[in-house]
DNA sequence: TGAGACATGTAATCGGTTACATGATTCC
DNA sequence: GGAATCATGTAACCGATTACATGTCTCA
């Protein structure tokens, strides 16, 4: 049982792609510099400390290769306390919270969830998320309202912008869940 | 001339509040608790701190109300350097890394760009937003396109995501760009 | 008289940013 | 021989989170 307070998301995004394949620091950078992933930070100083403090805790194991040759690199490994880590982060209950202040964490969570946990729970987690999501907009179109009366056009826009993110954040997820139904 | 180096969003988006009417940390807090702007932190740990920095810089001053009763409150204003550097941070061009790391943070600009920079100055905000918007979208397309080959469903969806996210802010500031110019 | 809103702080901890630092290997 | 890529780190600084701490005012 892991009893670390790990729950950076840059940490758990480390968890789950090593989760994927044994990785080493520098290949982390490159995932984050190089895919879509590149809104994490890919700076060494956030890299290399993270994977110490991963390693320090239990959750991933680190493998010295080429140690006789003159550039040896160190391959990461999910131990199985790692592993239990990034299911319970993965299996976690979608949040009114998460849905407001972590976004795009949700759809990372996503991502790893297809492998780790299987069809069946993803579909789950995304009618979950699809409450949550749908729950939320009546409040943002409460305030739309007001905006609108007390004349603040600029404020209004702005609500908008987030009533319509959250429109497509919806679809989306009711289009992956009629996929992942259509088998 | 401000030499500060206060660039946190939070210290920005008080500096934003308190230039729209002057403030106290309390009244912060409520904005950001019972506002959309919720997705800041409303924890009195990172405001009040917040309000003590911006007025160690001289971006804010305080003025004590109430000093003789026993419940006095801390009012800030802006002072002219405060209000030089909001204007220097809605002036800068919107670049590609803005697009990609800070995306609600370029709405929370345009929030406070109206009343601040005026119409014409906001106009051409979103114009250059729009470009950025729309050059990024092709680097997605193409991982888009490398992951359905590859085969990695969930990952192709998450893409997805990010494509059908940038697409409707694109239409958004579309959207305002029409209104704005219809006077 | 008690609940809830008003009002402001501090301290420990943690993690990210920025900048610095070093060296090997590969390929042209 | 030089540029690009491979590969890993450290140190200072800063700010956000969490938890703790205190007291007033207003209204039912």
């Amino acid at each position: 049982m892991p009893e670390s307070t790990i729950q950076s998301v840059l940490t758990l995004a480390t968890l789950g792609l090593i989760s994927q394949r044994p990785m080493t620091g520098y290949d982390l950078r490159k995932v984050f510099t190089t895919t879509p992933m590149w809104h994490f930070s890919s700076s060494p100083g956030a890299i290399y400390p993270a994977l110490q403090r991963l390693e320090n805790s239990g959750l991933i194991k680190g493998i010295v290769e080429g140690q006789d040759t003159l550039r040896p690199k160190r391959v990461y490994t999910l131990t199985k306390d790692g592993r239990q880590l990034l299911e319970q982060w993965l299996e976690q209950p979608v949040t009114q919270d998460d849905v407001i202040r972590r976004r795009d964490d949700l759809v990372l969570r996503f991502t790893f969830m297809g492998n780790i946990l299987g069809r069946e729970k993803t579909l789950s987690y995304l009618k979950e998320l699809l409450m949550q999501l749908k729950s939320y907009i009546p409040s943002l179109q409460e305030h739309l309202d007001t905006a609108r009366t007390t004349e603040s056009p600029y404020d209004a826009f702005a609500i908008e912008h987030g009533i319509e993110m959250y429109q497509v954040y919806i679809r989306w997820a009711k289009h992956v869940i009629d996929r992942l139904e259509e088998n």
